[in-house]
RNA sequence: GAAUCAGUAGCUCAGUUGGAUAGAGCAACGGCCUUCUAAGCCGUGGGUCGGGGGUUCGAAUCCCUCCUGGUUCACCA
């Protein structure tokens, strides 16, 4: 039963407006001692030619209270309604109990295909903190659309093509051994790259002779790709690493040196298309009639460049997958370059250029200034979840050294907290990385969310065989268990408004706000020693709880342990 | 210069399909562990919602304008 709904249908009859007038001024008051549902009445004063207030009085005379209400207040223009808690608790509890994991789960996405690329790093330098972002709201994103019934398609757009793999040639011919190579791996590879990078500043020819090599890559030479290979195994294994570490997955690694051979075709087209135009040497599609610089696509030297594997990629992906939608997440900055090629798209004469999508997220940078893997300015992805496993280890020895499986609780926890703390704020917002802050397991963070579901595992473990049947739920009566049936009956759709938004952080909010009301209910209500009735009442509020809590850091890629 | 994103408490941010006294967390201060995990709960202080106009019964939210900051703007990705 959808109580706003019903509230809604009451007063479509008593106000003599439509229904769907009614649903839509139906709102949930700010404050809770207005009641659970209100309807302000100054929009109808132009109809009735009356006074809001008055309007408001007249509603009331002329609705029937039905059970689920308990009472209906006039407070100025607005009708209150205050639910029945009991019957309220009820309906909602009902339904997560008999859901359980599947409460939340929807089939409005009906199979369609969702192609959702994310994290997609460079090849060739170290997985760091910039590179989080992409990767965890790109796989909150899968989970929840694959929790809607969407089919998603993980796919890793590795920057493993480019004129950076030429730079890495020239310095892996000048400066580097095969020895050191094997030895250091990608440190090492790092380290070429970012000596190629200063020894360029004072000779400019480098820059020449390693886009030469990545046109050489493009034409097959031998030598070129069998360094390439090389490069790029030593690269994957260090991803992978992480990536398990994480929990992320993806159906495919589909990098830019994939389209390699694709490509031709795609320029062929676009030239009998007649959008392709030359501009001091380059081959341009002209962009002036959208307000936006040309695109280039074909360099004067015949490379191609970043726009052309990506329009290459999704025409690819539109005839493999046909999806109905394809998500790219990347940083802000990028924002000008999908404009640019969805428009080329567009120009191409492909009406599916309006389901690519750019879901830019913003920033990150250090207190010492922006990430610069050229300039040693980074965090290493592993130190990072290192210190944070190694953080909460401490704490476990501090708070709970008889915990059983402290390794394992650990890495759950401070990999949590990583993840939870990105998936927290609005994605758009910048990002100043600081281990202070990453480091603080107090407050709304992930080890907060972990705990309070940990303490309702707790609970149950100890309450032993519960039967949820004929539960007297009258007996939850008190403003904490109402806040939380309210908070469960409104996660599904919070779970459809991430989506809709392309948005984890509402769902991380709304996990943080059951986690509250949790604590407030599990501080104030004695639950293993009440009277028998009280006691099911309240261990049905648990188990609800609990199944949501776990179900929801699921969705963010967060793992829910029993204890910590 | 143009485009784009942002500006809400000391800090980090919710709230933006217009609705009642603008909410959290962190930090500060003060309480609560003989009772289900104190990674918790309760309380106190802290606000020209960047400024100014406008629309409206009603604006943090919509419109205009200005200011500040980030980012991008031709052969990197």
């Amino acid at each position: 039963m959808d109580f706003k709904v019903e509230v809604a249908k009451l007063l479509a009859a008593a106000a003599d407006v439509s229904f769907e007038d009614a649903l839509a001024t139906v709102e949930i008051p700010a404050n809770k001692t207005m009641g659970d549902f209100a309807y302000p009445c100054f929009r109808l004063a132009k109809v009735f030619r009356k006074a809001p207030p008055m309007i408001a009085q007249e509603i009331v005379e002329k609705l029937d209270k039905p059970e689920f209400i308990e009472q209906i207040q006039v407070v100025g223009a607005y009708v209150n309604f205050y639910i029945n808690k009991g019957v309220y608790a009820q309906a909602v509890l009902k339904d997560v109990l008999k859901d359980k994991d599947n409460y939340g789960k929807s089939d409005i996405g009906n199979g369609k295909t969702i192609v959702i690329d994310y994290s997609s790093p460079n090849i060739a330098k170290p997985f760091h903190v910039g590179h989080l972002r992409s990767t965890v709201i790109g796989n909150a994103i899968y989970k929840i659309h694959e929790e809607l019934g969407y089919n998603c398609v993980g796919v890793n757009h590795l920057g493993d093509w480019g004129t950076q793999f030429g730079k890495l040639i020239v310095a892996y011919r000048n400066w580097g051994s095969k020895e050191a190579v094997e030895n250091n791996g990608i440190q090492e590879l790092m380290r070429i790259y970012v000596k190629f990078h200063d020894e360029a500043e004072n000779n400019p020819s480098l820059d020449d002779e390693a886009r030469l090599w990545f046109v050489k890559m493009q034409e097959g030479d031998q030598e070129a790709l069998t360094l390439w290979k090389w490069f790029y195994e030593i690269s994957i294994k260090e991803f992978e690493r992480v990536y398990e570490m994480l929990g992320v997955k993806f159906d495919v690694y589909t990098g830019e040196s994939f389209y390699n051979d694709k490509m031709a075709p795609v320029v062929e087209e676009l030239k009998n298309k007649n959008i392709l135009k030359e501009s001091e040497g380059a081959l341009i599609v002209d962009l002036e009639d959208k307000n936006m610089p040309p695109c280039l696509i074909i360099r004067k030297d015949g490379g191609t460049l970043y726009a052309t594997r990506d329009i290459t990629a999704a025409l690819y992906r539109k005839k493999t997958y046909n999806f109905e939608k394809c998500i790219y997440l990347t940083a802000l900055d990028q924002n000008l370059h999908f404009a640019q090629w969805f428009e080329v798209i567009h120009k191409m004469g492909y009406d599916w250029y309006k389901d690519l999508i750019h879901v830019p997220f913003g920033l990150v940078s250090l207190d010492s200034g922006k990430l610069s893997t050229r300039h040693g300015n980074v965090v290493l992805m592993e130190d990072l979840l290192s210190q944070a496993i190694g953080e909460t280890k401490k704490i476990i020895e501090e708070k709970n050294p008889g915990l059983e499986n402290k390794e394992e609780v650990s890495k759950q926890v401070g990999i949590g907290a990583v993840i939870f703390n990105d998936l927290y704020n609005g994605r758009i917002k910048d990002v100043v990385f600081s281990w202070e802050r990453m480091l603080n397991f107090d407050g709304e963070t992930g080890p907060y969310v972990q705990y309070t579901h940990a303490r309702a595992c707790s609970i149950l473990k100890r309450a032993g065989e519960i039967s949820f049947e004929n539960i007297e739920y009258s007996k939850l009566s008190d403003d904490a268990s109402l806040d939380i049936c309210k908070l469960l009956e409104a996660y599904p759709d919070k779970i459809r408004d991430a989506a809709n938004k392309l948005e984890p952080s509402v769902v991380t909010r709304h996990l943080v706000a059951i986690a509250q009301a949790f604590n407030k209910f599990y501080h104030d209500n004695p639950i293993l020693n009440s009277e028998e009735e009280v006691r099911q009442a309240r261990l049905a509020i648990v188990v609800a709880v609990k199944t949501v809590m776990k179900q929801g850091l699921n969705l963010l890629g967060i793992d829910a342990p029993e204890q910590m």
